[in-house]
DNA sequence: AACTACATCAACCGCCCCCGC
DNA sequence: GGCGGGGGCGGTTGATGTAGT
């Protein structure tokens, strides 16, 4: 082998970019069924034309069942400050004391939300500072500081989460067509099922609709499909 | 209504660490 | 102990959406 190290993949034969929907569910499905032992293995035998590290960050950050999605709440962000103030930008390690928060999401969140809050708190404090002696907590500030900054935009992909599992409950849990999940295409999201339709985590629906899906894409007679 | 600036977030890149050989 | 491969992590970017003019 030659200097440096090989590329995890061949980045000429990897799609990039944005996933659509059908690869989303492709690889739901796999992991559903055989795990994700090997991910520089799995986009191959998925019949996806992705690469490994790509479907790892794709399942992690997106399609796994535990995530999180939606505003964080004051109490969460609260949190990512003090852990932020233990540990640094070592997003891993701050994720892992937010149950269903991926560190891709607070690292978002720190960089748009929290860093300008921070700085607008320290203003205040020594504003206040300066002018009386108490100011150490600063729970309760996030709001008046800056409420009209604090609606976080993921609620949008979420409300279409939830309508497309309202939609399930009312036609009997089989759309008529795959095509019906073009207009919810963040719907795999699998997860937020458990949140707001407790009955749908249930594997035996979870399995109904995997399996649903696989004969629709074509999965369960050609990998290859797509 | 059209344009611009800004905010947000999903995804990529490349480095590092760990583990097996 | 050294090497290579795979996974994990943090930084950054680019596309898209939204607000402001």
């Amino acid at each position: 082998m030659g200097k440096g190290r090989a590329a995890c993949c061949d980045k000429t034969k990897v799609k990039k970019g944005p996933w659509t929907t059908h690869e989303d569910l492709k690889l739901i499905s796999f992991i559903q069924k055989h795990g994700h032992a090997n991910w520089r293995a799995l986009p191959k035998q998925a019949g996806l034309l992705r690469c490994g590290k790509s479907c790892r960050l794709r399942w992690i950050n997106y399609l796994r069942p535990d995530v999180k999605r939606g505003n964080f709440t004051p109490q969460e962000e609260d949190t990512i400050i003090n852990l932020h103030r233990s540990f640094g930008n070592r997003w891993s390690k701050i994720a892992s004391h937010l149950p269903g928060r991926t560190d891709n999401e607070i690292k978002n969140v720190w960089n748009t939300h929290l860093k300008k809050r921070l700085v607008v708190m320290k203003k205040e404090e020594y504003n206040s500072s300066s002018s009386s002696t108490s100011t150490s907590s600063h729970e309760g500030q996030y709001m008046d500081s800056s409420s009209t900054t604090f609606s976080p935009t993921s609620s949008k992909a979420n409300d279409q989460v939830i309508d497309f599992w309202e939609y399930m409950l009312d036609t009997s849990s089989t759309p008529t067509s795959i095509n019906n999940l073009d207009s919810y295409s963040k719907m795999a999201t699998i997860s937020t099922t458990s949140e707001h339709h407790p009955q749908l985590a249930d594997e035996y629906e979870c399995q109904k609709w995997l399996t649903y899906l696989e004969i629709e894409l074509g999965l369960t007679t050609n990998n290859q499909q797509e």
